[in-house]
DNA sequence: GCGCATCACTGAACCGGGTAAGTAGGGGAG
DNA sequence: CTCCCCTACTTACCCGGTTCAGTGATGCGC
């Protein structure tokens, strides 16, 4: 089956390919009626622009990159991911930009898809997740001058805009709440201090339990895994005068804790309390459901899409906060028997 | 920064864009000497064919597109497609094709998504997932002759391949097992009815419970969503003579399933036994950790992406049924007190 | 020494849309 | 009536690879 071309609705139009480019993008050069008539049998021929042609041609690719840098086995199972992207292409589908997605293993390779995404012209920006402190990534978009926006933060990304929620209020309130609660003896058990989000957390937790003299608060780094999560369960619990209470970087951890406490016969929330940061439905899953700091992540991303989209556009996009993290109690935490 | 283009390279080796693009293809048409010249060069400078001017000039587009049709709240949770991406990737990675996502509403949408995509060039082909009876999709890419694969079935899909694993076998495994345990009265929570799969399971799982002699066995229809699996589970409960099993057609819902048999009392694996399809690190988080059917998820991607590369090539592609299904316990199953 | 095949390469057309520069025709001002 | 300007187009070339039809040089057989 043959693509129709603008050669064909110039032909049927009975005017030039130079008229119908005009016309179908809206540009001056055309009268009102021709323009109308060109619409109607692009519309009824069912034309639709060669992506290729129009990206040659100087324009855009009308697409946006994406690489994902975690191991397969917990891109499963996270649903932060997921969410972002739904929310991304919330925005991206609207507008009619592809998203084009690469898992990789290391930074190192995120870099070479950048260079080969640039080199090829098959995208006209890129989405940076998962940042780190001086992100190998940073030089080379600015070098490349790919349009880029960076999801988390607040941290030191050069020209290039940031997205970010307030993490730091966030884990500010959790504190707060388990302390009125009555809980004195808080654990956390952090993604990967290499992340930028992870320590701008860790910063804003040590700061909140020092102003409320909580001199028991620890934080165990681990990977966002279920095994990991497990491992530095384990290690808070056995512990002499172990923790009342447990905040997790992510829901995976936070399940993977619950499990490790109920498999060491402690109630959940009468031994332990428990706190989930990123709310998603696996918290509300399991028993008791889990207390968790919530975000709409896929309005987060649809954000970030917007902010890329705009920075591709052209418009100078500043650093920005998106919605609030609040927290959403349920059953796993009580004040400590 | 200027992108380097075949004509760069000709005018540093002092030949034609025509022999550059022969000796970058591997086509014949120059000399040894030539060739590697030319190839040192585009390595020197760090050339990478534009993508747009390669499929203008029609060749391929080197990019697969997959939509996504199933509410944002369940993709975020399901393990099942980010494993099923991961796969996909690792094929199409090796041979530098890009994948393009779609996240839609309605099966609608995704035909509108593949014809849209179909008339701008911009992927050779895609990947059908949940296929089902009669499924809108199959006529459409017939149509516009899409190289398409199909994940799911067997089930009828004209010329288009399929590749599918074998749940019937996987399923008859289940339930001998748990009757091997003990077990008379084995209740399955299943996904939508309206899937290929689905019905492919259902009808397996009644046939090997008629030829076991269990007449209590039922089926309840879900969702694949934590709370419609809460809710298919409450009902099972609830009932006069409660099955002592239940078998879950995803991790989700069994997790969902196990959290409402704790709720009420339950002891799981004591009172009621669990078995979850697709196995995922979410399984082994929970407490108990759930048995299940387990089978390399990703490989099935990375076969499906084989497949469809092999047929966006030209080769003729037959259906075909992907690793084994196996077995996984765990301790939510054991036999009934 | 001639004819012919083969090799290694060149030149130009082509894919399909975007766009700068050119042009016909009509209207209004002087 | 002429000049000029504006509108509504057309023409032609551009983007960067791919590919086909040449072309000159070389080798080979007889």
């Amino acid at each position: 089956m043959k693509r129709p071309t603008i050669a064909d609705i110039a032909r049927r139009a009975g005017v030039s390919k130079g008229a119908v480019s005009y016309a179908l993008n809206g540009q001056p050069g055309v009268s009102e009626a021709t323009r109308k008539r060109i619409l109607s049998i692009a519309q009824e021929i069912g034309f639709n622009a060669n992506s290729a042609a129009r990206a040659l041609s100087g324009a855009r690719a009308r697409a946006v990159g994406l690489t994902l840098c975690r191991p397969a086995r917990l891109l499963g199972i996270e649903p932060w991911f997921m969410g972002l992207i739904s929310g991304f292409e919330a925005e991206l589908g609207e507008r009619s930009y592809a998203l084009t997605l690469q898992v990789v293993a290391t930074p190192e390779q995120e870099v070479e898809v950048y260079r080969r995404w640039w080199g090829e012209r098959r995208i006209d920006g890129v989405i940076v997740t998962d940042i780190r402190e001086n992100d190998i990534r940073i030089p080379v978009l600015q070098e490349l001058q790919l349009p880029a926006i960076v999801i988390g933060g607040p941290g030191d990304t050069g020209p290039i805009a940031q997205i970010w929620s307030d993490d730091a209020g966030a884990i500010t309130e959790a504190v707060r709440y388990l302390v009125a609660l009555g809980h004195h003896r808080i654990a956390r058990v952090s993604g990967p201090p290499g992340l930028l989000h992870t320590q701008n957390r860790t910063r804003a937790f040590e700061g909140v339990c020092a102003a409320l003299g909580l001199d028991h608060s620890i934080t165990i780094p681990a990977d966002y895994t279920g095994e990991e999560g497990s491992r530095a369960t384990r290690r808070l619990l056995i512990g002499g005068d172990r923790p009342t209470a447990i905040i997790y970087d992510n829901d995976v951890m936070a399940v993977a804790g619950l499990a490790v406490a109920q498999e060491m016969g402690l109630s959940v929330p009468g031994d332990l309390s428990i706190v989930a940061w990123d709310d998603s439905p696996l918290c509300s899953l399991v028993h008791p459901p889990l207390t968790a700091l919530s975000r709409d992540i896929s309005a987060y991303g649809a954000q970030a899409a917007r902010e890329l989209l705009n920075a591709i556009d052209g418009t100078k996009v500043g650093n920005v906060e998106a919605g609030r993290v609040h927290l959403t109690p349920r059953g796993s935490t009580a004040p400590p028997r």
